[in-house]
DNA sequence: TATAACTTTGACAAAGTTGTCCAAAAAGTT
DNA sequence: AACTTTTTGGACAACTTTGTCAAAGTTATA
């Protein structure tokens, strides 16, 4: 079965914590609606706001880069044949590089 | 140390073959000068050029494919702190999916 | 039901991207 | 050196993306 999308994952945060997206979205400094977008997965979120957005949902910020992850790698590289070598292959490049 | 980067990549390939950028530039139906500035890296190729390119150049489309995603990927996530683990959790993904 | 708070929708502006065109620069040939 | 071919640079137009605003729709509650 299919993970969860990015969206309906902090949306679910959201909701634990029993925010409204008016407050999470000030404390990000965009607008409700984007957020409200983004939550719905009409519009992918910016790479910048993950950090904040993790604390503001007290939740595990890898945990939220790692669903951010998917769900973008999966829309812009969804395409390609070969994506899981190049992955792998991405991966063993970072950690040399370490 | 660093990896050849995708342009010069298909800049070597290119000279390889002996075809100039002309030649290829018109195969993949694009202008001179947009291949030109994608060897040197001054703007990404684009996802559907792949493939043909790769045919052009006499090159493995999966080497192609694996340096695209390594500069793609450095360039769109590059500053996320847990890259490494959240490609592994979408190679994870795409593992089961099939 | 009336009211207030929350959420969604779509038109819009600003900024960024993608690719073209053409002139200038560089490299190769005779 | 003159000529031809290849490569580069930068201005431009078309398109896409990112986020805002305000109005309309929903939901919760008194």
């Amino acid at each position: 079965m299919a993970k969860e999308s990015f969206g309906k994952y902090i949306r679910r945060l959201r909701e634990v914590n029993n925010l409204p997206l008016r407050k999470v979205a000030a404390q990000l400094d965009i607008d409700t609606s984007t957020l409200s977008k983004v939550e719905r997965g009409k519009r992918p979120i910016s790479i910048d706001y993950l950090k904040p957005l993790s604390e503001i949902l007290k939740t595990d910020c890898k945990e939220l880069q790692v669903r951010f992850l998917e769900d973008s790698i999966n829309a812009n590289y969804g395409k390609l044949e070969y994506l899981i070598d190049g992955l792998n292959e991405v991966i063993n490049q970072l950690k040399e590089k370490k």
